[in-house]
DNA sequence: TGTACATCAGTGAACGCGCGTTCACTGATGTAC
DNA sequence: TGTACATCAGTGAACGCGCGTTCACTGATGTAC
């Protein structure tokens, strides 16, 4: 136990952690184009000087956040994709799993559909790489049954694109739905919280139903695919 | 002919638009919320007080954008709508229509795209709101045909909802493969401009291709929908 | 184990700069008679 | 038509402020012997 990795440097993985922490939380409410240095190391406690020990520039540290709040989707993908039950429970879990990912990380999402069309140009191409590489990864998924139906590669990296998009824009509805705290009075509730947690709920319900129809639609047009 | 409008409100006018002009170019390469008012008095060649004769500040000029970009779309909607071809040529007529809007707007689709999510909640807002105005209006010409056919209004709001966030998701991805001429040297071509066009031609044509297979896929669903 | 030196994460002061906003103003346009 | 006054889009100077970046520094941690 003598060598763990460094007293050194795991503080400095601490700091760097913090930091990305804190972009993550003050990127809630702002784009990262107007996200201040500055701002972020007021939020851990430590000088503005100390910024330039782990990342380049803000852009660096958004990169960054785009593998932290990328990698943890990889997880709930391979999750799903190995649910080996009928088209209908294949729905469901799919749309719970992204319900409960955006409940779990809501700044996460939040940041990757809010930069994936953004203003950093570093940070897009960070975003489309993984977004291409998780097309991949539901793509080689859908090929073990859809070869053997005939389809080409090409049309199922279409139909696995179509699903990404469509978990990404769901992922983002709930989001919206979602109540937003940090605001002092909301105008869309009286002051109870209750009630607005209620209210959030039940468009998180309208969103999830539409969601499930929605990729009914496409698993429809899926099975009809080789018949046209 | 004496009275046109007035002088004075006419060259208001053109100074408003002038801003106008001068913000959205900017906002092709930064987000709204670090947009400066002096960068865009700068460009338009006024005082940076002049602005506020204009806008009470940036998410003020930003919705007044929203409003302009999405006022042309609508005309783009019911062009496409009012189409009454079979489905194959549904699907063709509303992707060309797409990536002719993506060419002739590139900077409206953009700041679309951006502030979608952005970090300027009016201009989120108003998006949405112009956004769900879309929906309506896809949905009711989709009631024509499917409701004879025993969809739901909810269920047909469902689908109004799949196309219209297809369009934008296929809108986006137009605009990415279209050459940035604004950067001087890229990375994806050598220095030639002629080949970098060729690039964006295949990669546009790439992208139309796929947005057609997943209207297929969208309109198949459609057909077996009540089958179900 | 103890000592002497090297490393380097974080400090704090300083810098020049561009920002948003205010204000009293100017002078062309509009209006009343 | 001509005159006297009102309106108001745009000016330009001024303000205080927070920004990103630099630099020589400190002192705890790491390393060699």
């Amino acid at each position: 136990m003598s060598h763990t990795v460094g007293v050194r440097q795991a503080q400095k993985q601490k700091t760097r952690q913090a930091l990305l922490d804190a972009g993550l939380r003050l990127l809630e409410e702002q784009s990262l184009s107007s996200l201040g240095l500055r701002e972020v190391t007021r939020l851990v406690g430590v000088a503005p000087a100390a910024f330039y020990r782990h990342f380049r520039d803000m852009a660096d540290l958004g990169v960054a956040l785009v593998e932290e709040a990328l990698g943890s989707l990889h997880v709930m993908i391979r999750a799903i994709l190995a649910e080996q039950n009928g088209d209908e429970e294949r729905i469901e879990g799919t749309v719970d799993a992204v319900a409960r990912h955006v409940r779990a990380y809501p700044a996460h999402v939040r940041f990757i559909a809010r930069e994936r069309h953004g203003g950093v140009r570093p940070v897009r191409e960070a975003i489309a790489a993984e977004l291409g590489r998780f097309v991949d990864e539901v793509a080689a998924a859908f090929a073990l049954q859809l070869e053997a139906d005939g389809w080409s590669a090409e049309d199922i990296r279409m139909l696995a694109g179509l699903y990404v998009d469509h978990m990404v824009m769901t992922a983002a509805a709930f989001l919206e739905a979602a109540p937003d705290r940090s605001v002092a009075a909301d105008a869309d509730a009286s002051d109870d919280p209750a009630a607005a947690d209620r209210a959030a709920s039940a468009a998180e319900a309208r969103i999830a139903a539409t969601a499930r129809s929605q990729l009914r639609i496409i698993s429809l047009g899926r099975q009809h695919w080789r018949d046209a």
